[in-house]
RNA sequence: GGGGUGGUAGUUCAGCUGGUUAGAAUGCCUGCCUGUCACGCAGGAGGUCGCGGGUUCGAGUCCCGUCCAUCCCGCCA
């Protein structure tokens, strides 16, 4: 070994003992006659120091020469610091230098290696390897290591086996974008990348591995997000002979062992909440619920007063921002300018503000008494200097503009607190929606999610109400997870296909291998897949899941440190049948 | 595909209604300093103001286009 101790791990018990330390200069305090250099490695900082007296003319000049980010290797002695740092766990010792090589020297990095960087965001990309040296990042992925280990021993604990499925396989018309890899032995075909295992795993059910799990790779070639990267990692699970329950109970059980062991957070038992109701409450399929403010619909109480907006809305709707009538006109204009930017849409935004002597002061004063205002305020619950918000509209895009709303003001009175966890399972979600542009229905989960029991005869009259068996883990307003139970009968699931479009040509070129596999005996079952990069994002509080990835892509799909993707040359296009 | 914000020193930013030689902090270089730990002090180097065009006596500043980054909408079964 080059080293006989890390970088972190020296305390006052080691004074007097001779030491070997590698790792790279992060700093260098030269007082003249007296030199401190912090070496740094990945379990973090002890203090060296370099004095003629111990050191040697020669060692000495070499310490002055250093610069940062050099690899050095020293021998010394461990000392007792005649000034503590505090701020350090190594803060009581530093070591007398008495050798020092240098392993490497080092440009001048672009940005400082430091908790606090002076870097820009495309300055880190370029120089990922620079910024994965600075703590916070190295905590990120240390984390995230963490989370892989623990959901991998929870799983095996739980007699669940990882099964690794191609990552070359065939592209499908539904759902996201397929990456495409052209195929050089079969000209003029493709692979595509897998947006899930889903079809293996169900396969590997019908093969008889009735717990499976695999953290995989998954693909999609949309337009990216903080939260979103083209390439993703899930933790992809699915069981035999369960149901709904099951699985909500088997996997609820995983994350509250991942909150309690890596963050000692106890999360208990996780609600369960109706699709229908989250989007009535909360306009939103993944409400946060760290905070409240539910939805009020205040249509029957508003229409026909005269005010013509309201008369002419579908649904008008509104929320009571707790003691938020101290607001300025200013800042109500903010709110305003919000829910009428365009990724909002609304064309107004109404208050009434709760006065303390139990009076009303709204925008619309002049279409509504008094006593209607304190109607739709009791409907909100109020209490005096509560501010009551109300958006008109359209009925999907008022619901969706008022949750967007419900957001940003619960982020302005820093509501949306990192450190508190409100997890809930969101159920019966519907198992189709109509797309206008293809004029046909789309799965809302995948063409593989069971309709609930009781709603299969509806599956010919009305398949547009059918709930589906499928649920999703929200926390904190973030879509964790989801999963279905799925279809295991011949006869449904072409018949889901048909109704999604397909023909039964169209049906068996696409999933002919998956429909003969349910001749077979197929077991029951469903399963659910976890956005691990996500999970890493929300266990350390943040919310773009870059950070917890070693070598993301930026927001144009581009690595800008290797510089891809990039063109080949003709030869190689001519190889692959490209030209 | 659409909208918002941004692009000025190695880096992070300031730069007003257009007007002398484009600034600060930090980093870097040189010198001084024996208890620093955001060390301190003195000095120095460092700029195609993203790119292209236009308006003007004059553009970092105004206009048009374009590229890049970032956030959001669409999209993401």
């Amino acid at each position: 070994m080059l080293r006989s101790h890390n970088c972190g791990e020296l305390s006052k018990n080691d004074v007097k003992s001779s030491v070997i330390l590698t790792g790279w200069v992060h700093k260098i305090r030269d007082k003249g006659k007296v030199i401190w250099i912090d070496l740094r490695d990945r379990y973090g900082i002890t203090q060296l120091i370099f004095e003629d007296e111990f050191s040697g003319k020669e060692i000495f000049e070499l310490a002055k020469n250093c610069g940062r980010e050099y690899v050095i290797r020293i021998k010394g002695e461990v000392s007792k610091r005649l000034s503590v740092n505090p701020n350090i766990s190594t803060g009581e010792i530093e070591v007398k230098v008495n050798e020092l090589e240098y392993l490497n020297v080092s440009d001048v990095p672009p940005f400082t290696i430091e908790d606090e960087t002076d870097g820009g965001e495309d300055l880190r990309m370029k120089f990922r390897y620079l910024d994965l040296r600075r703590q916070p990042l190295q905590k990120n992925i240390l984390l995230r290591h963490k989370l892989l280990q623990e959901t991998r021993a929870y799983l095996n604990s739980k007699e669940f086996i990882e099964i690794e499925t191609p990552i070359l396989i065939k592209s499908t018309p539904e759902g996201a974008r397929d990456f495409i890899v052209p195929s050089r032995m079969n000209k003029g075909q493709f692979y595509a990348l897998p947006q899930s295992p889903q079809t293996f795993k169900q396969l590997l059910m019908v093969s008889g591995f009735d717990k499976y799990f695999q953290i995989v790779k998954c693909f999609r070639d949309e337009d990216l997000r903080a939260d979103r990267q083209p390439e993703f990692t899930q933790i992809d699970c699915e069981m035999s002979f369960v149901t709904r329950e099951d699985i909500l109970e088997y996997f609820g059980e995983l994350i509250i062992y991942l909150f309690k062991k890596i963050l000692d957070v106890d999360l208990i038992n996780i609600p369960i909440m109706e699709y229908d109701e989250a989007i009535e409450k909360y306009g939103s399929d993944k409400p946060d619920l760290r905070f409240d403010m539910q939805f009020n619909d205040i249509t029957s109480i508003v229409k026909n007063k005269g005010f013509k907006v309201f008369d002419d809305s579908e649904v008008v709707l509104s929320i009571n921002a707790k003691k938020c009538s101290y607001f300025t006109r200013k800042e109500i204009d903010e709110l305003t300018e919000f829910v009428k930017s365009p990724q909002v849409g609304s064309k107004g935004l109404v208050f009434i503000k709760c006065n303390e002597d139990d009076s009303f002061k709204s925008s619309v004063d002049k279409f509504y008494s008094p006593i209607d205002l304190k109607e739709i305020a009791v409907l909100n619950n109020y209490q005096s200097s509560d501010l009551i918000l109300i958006l008109a509209g359209k009925k999907n895009q008022t619901y969706s503009a008022m949750s967007s709303l419900r957001i940003h003001i619960a982020e302005k009175l820093k509501l949306r607190d990192p450190k508190i966890f409100k997890p809930v399972w969101i159920i019966n979600f519907p198992l189709l929606h109509w797309d206008k542009e293809s004029n046909r229905f789309h799965a809302m989960h995948h063409p593989f999610t069971s309709p609930n029991k009781d709603d299969i005869e509806k599956l010919d009259k009305d398949p547009g109400s059918i709930k589906a068996n499928a649920y999703d883990l929200v926390i904190n307003g973030v879509e964790i997870g989801g999963g279905s139970i799925r279809i295991h009968d011949r006869a449904l699931q072409e018949k889901v296909f048909n109704i999604l479009g397909f023909s039964r040509k169209e049906a068996y070129n696409q999933f002919g291998f998956l429909l003969d596999a349910f001749k077979y005996g197929t077991p029951p079952h469903g399963g659910i897949a976890f956005g691990f990069d996500r999970l890493c994002a929300l266990f350390a509080g943040k919310e773009s899941i870059r950070e917890f990835i070693a070598f993301p892509k930026n927001t144009s799909g581009r690595d800008v440190m290797i510089d891809s993707p990039s063109s080949i040359n003709n030869d190689h296009l001519k190889e692959l049948g490209l030209k």
